[in-house]
DNA sequence: ATCTTTTCTTGACTTGTTCAAGATCGTGCG
DNA sequence: CGCACGATCTTGAACAAGTCAAGAAAAGAT
């Protein structure tokens, strides 16, 4: 069974209340995957007219806690958020730009997974972040 | 051959002038691996007397661009350094405390390396992070 | 020893994010 | 349907990590 693409459902199904700021938010995440939070201000208040930051933040919070989105934020740079969650997929980073894009899994479902030695940690989830430069600024940086 | 293991040649093998700051950042750091900014600048002062919080940011950036440190960042905590570089072991992640250990790649020299869909980026490096909880934390929460 | 260039010191400032108090709104219940 | 309660939002201040900028100091070449 897939979750609910319908923001209302989605909501709701994570017994969390439907405001305006939420739905607002889960519609321009889902509009603008990667988008950092300035991003995701402006797209709440385009469509919802407005929404203090301190809601943005706040919402962003509550619904990375209930698992309705992901945060992704790789070193040096700000928050970012997608829908895409439970899927387990990866970001390629530029270096230059900051630009992310999606990288599914390359060997079977769950690759790196299990480390060789834990130090006696719980782990629950492996993040993997490959880094590079996007083919726009590679084009850029070629005189 | 080895990468020495004594701050001035370390520096010298990276045409970086020897600077008390330098020298102290490194040790610094080898002392005390996966140490944030902070902490660097407490061992750095402990060691070499006074030292302006800026030119502890500025060595750790020209050291880490220099190679002879690698930045760790994960989500939501403040930038770690390490002296161990240049053999591709991950790092896994306390949920709780932010501790942060080492650990060997799993398969082989470099796992994860290769994107399935690389997007048309030129792929560099692949990070691994794990998250999870640290033994202590775990020993904490279990009443 | 002197000169040039890099590096360090001082101190202000920016950015992303969080805290706090009170007003407002969603939801369950009568 | 309307009320009560607690969760959520608004406003505005505060905070922490890190950066910027100008001048003083010091490393290394000659």
């Amino acid at each position: 069974m897939t979750v609910s693409t319908d923001p209302v459902q989605q909501l709701r199904g994570a017994a969390l209340r439907v405001t305006r700021p939420r739905v607002a938010v889960l519609e321009a995440v889902a509009d603008h995957p990667h988008a950092d939070t300035d991003a995701v201000i402006q797209a709440v208040r385009d469509r919802a007219g407005d929404v203090s930051h301190q809601a943005v933040y706040d919402v962003l919070r509550a619904l990375t806690g209930a698992g309705l989105l992901r945060r992704i934020q790789p070193s040096g740079l700000v928050a970012r958020y997608e829908s895409r969650v439970g899927d387990n997929h990866h970001h390629v980073v530029c270096r230059t730009c900051g630009d992310i894009a999606d990288v599914d899994c390359a060997t079977g479902t769950a690759p790196c997974l299990t480390a060789s030695d834990d130090h006696g940690f719980s782990i629950d989830e492996a993040e993997v972040l490959y880094w590079g430069t996007c083919p726009a600024c590679t084009a850029t940086t070629v005189h």
